[in-house]
RNA sequence: CGGGGAGUGGCGCAGCUUGGUAGCGCAUCUGGUUUGGGACCAGAGGGUCGCAGGUUCAAAUCCUGUCUCCCCGACCA
């Protein structure tokens, strides 16, 4: 992409009504908008990140064997008094009324839509296990939004969906989806720990809350070191095999959000392994039972025992949450620091002259071969001055920068710039596009 | 929802106390000079001061109402 045709307007001083650095930094770098408390456009920036994001989400579900599918965004009211929680939601579930007055809501999740798809469909415990998830547009009218897209009111959401004959095979279920978690987070470059957590109003008896470190975390949060050693399982794992081990080795160590810490297992940790630090949720895991399926009847029948409930799960990840997550978790003075999974260019190319013609050739040349080789350069072939450039980079954050002007090319050199060290390097326009290409060949997992 | 703060060109702000017909920086446009870390000079365009009422000869400024946004708290992916 040629930055002279892209639509990317970035700002140079800070909006007064950001607080956070990735508020902040979302709304300097270009990537969305505000169009009300807690309602973003994604401009063409933000929009690249966030369908990176969503396609390593989609792509370690399929890996764990869940099925893709998509539900509407507007439900009926009353599928929400079937399971009782048209009430219990309160003012967090945003009504609406259709001209012939009929009540509906913008969904705040999908339990009891996806509970009555399956009791309409799925009759034989021969349908079980399923794994059904979508990703779609959720909204949640927030008392108070905040932190842009951290805690916005309308926000994109993977949630997946479990159905199983017995709580024993919904554990399978539910530690496909903790794997699952743990290898999504690691591709973005995140290290997201599972902790114990309240279930909330979803209900049930099991969940895990994955959170991310940072220091404008929402939560407090309480572990032991050890348990942020612990590298992912790796995306060879075997989700048909028994992943038990797998899950206990990271739910054996004291892990806890505020709302469920135990000050008295916490002070058994020796002192040097306490953990005491704030966290961002950015996926949670569930084990409900019957909850759903019990009042709305989504039954099969059993080998032995006539028709019993399902029992279920749901597994939700913040997709858009995480754009602002990983923001909090990398950036500096000068702007964003995208990890090379969920960039939304791979290398920016920063023509220091444009108009002069060995520097146009040389980043032409750059340019083109960076594309042949499947990456995704943004090319500044802007007039803008070189300081400008050099910032408005840095602060897109783009992992890698290939700087070309007439100084370094009366020497046959370009400079390549890692965006997180700072560190340049000089080497010819072949080598640099080499150097590029054999850096974006390294995946995180 | 309780407490606090703010709405003035695209962005960041001043002006309001003490009413007199709107200003600064950045950005934008034109011309010229520049050219490796947010360039310089000259000129130009752009705002009925959130909205509605009221007071007054006169309201961005004073009064009333209302909407919106932000921060702290409680609550939450």
């Amino acid at each position: 992409m040629r930055l002279s045709k892209f639509f990317l307007p970035t700002l140079k001083e800070t909006p007064a009504d950001a607080a956070i650095a990735s508020h902040q930094l979302m709304l300097r770098a270009g990537m969305m908008r505000q169009e009300s408390a807690g309602i973003y456009s994604w401009l063409p920036l933000g929009f690249r990140v966030l369908k990176k994001v969503e396609q390593i989400v989609r792509e370690e579900q399929d890996r764990a064997g869940a099925i893709e599918m998509l539900m509407p965004t507007i439900q009926p009211a009353e599928l929400w008094r079937e399971s009782g929680r048209y009430d219990d939601y309160g003012d967090e579930m945003l009504r609406i009324r259709d001209r012939h007055d009929r009540e509906l809501l913008y969904g705040p999740t999908n339990e009891e839509m996806l509970t009555s798809i399956f009791r309409n469909f799925c009759k034989s415990y021969k349908e079980l296990p399923k794994l059904l998830y979508h990703i779609q547009w959720k909204f949640r009218d927030e008392r108070r939004p905040r932190f842009g897209v951290m805690r916005g009111r309308e926000f994109l959401m993977k949630d997946t969906y479990s159905f199983d004959l017995t709580e024993e095979d919904a554990i399978k279920s539910y530690n496909k989806m903790f794997v699952a978690y743990l290898n999504t987070f690691a591709r973005m470059g995140l290290k997201a720990f599972p902790m114990k957590a309240e279930t909330g109003p979803i209900g049930g008896d099991l969940s895990h809350e994955f959170i991310i470190l940072a220091e404008n975390g929402e939560s407090e949060v309480f572990c032991h070191r050890d348990l942020l050693e612990i590298p992912a399982p790796g995306l060879d794992v075997d989700f048909n095999g028994d992943l038990q081990g797998i899950v206990d080795e990271r739910t054996a160590l004291y892990a806890a959000t505020e709302d469920v810490h135990d000050a008295e297992a916490f002070a058994a940790i020796p002192d040097d392994k306490k953990v005491s630090a704030r966290g961002i949720e950015v996926g949670q895991v569930f084990y409900f039972g019957t909850k759903y399926s019990e009042p709305m009847k989504a039954k099969v029948s059993h080998p032995q025992n006539g028709e019993v409930p399902v029992h279920m799960g749901s597994y939700g990840i913040g997709v858009s949450r995480i754009v602002g997550g990983l923001i909090e978790a990398f950036n500096d003075d000068a702007g964003i620091i995208w990890p090379r999974s969920v960039a939304p260019f791979d290398v920016g190319i920063l023509s220091m002259r444009p108009g002069d013609d060995a520097t146009d050739a040389a980043c032409e040349d750059v340019y083109c071969k960076l594309k042949a080789a499947g990456l995704d350069p943004l090319y500044d072939d802007t007039k803008s001055s070189a300081g400008a450039k050099f910032s408005q980079m840095d602060l897109i954050g783009l992992p890698d920068q290939i700087i070309i002007g007439p100084r370094g090319l009366k020497q046959g050199v370009v400079e390549v710039k890692d965006r997180a060290s700072g560190e340049r390097v000089e080497l010819s326009t072949d080598d640099a596009v080499a150097e590029i290409i054999r850096r974006h060949s390294q995946a995180v997992l």
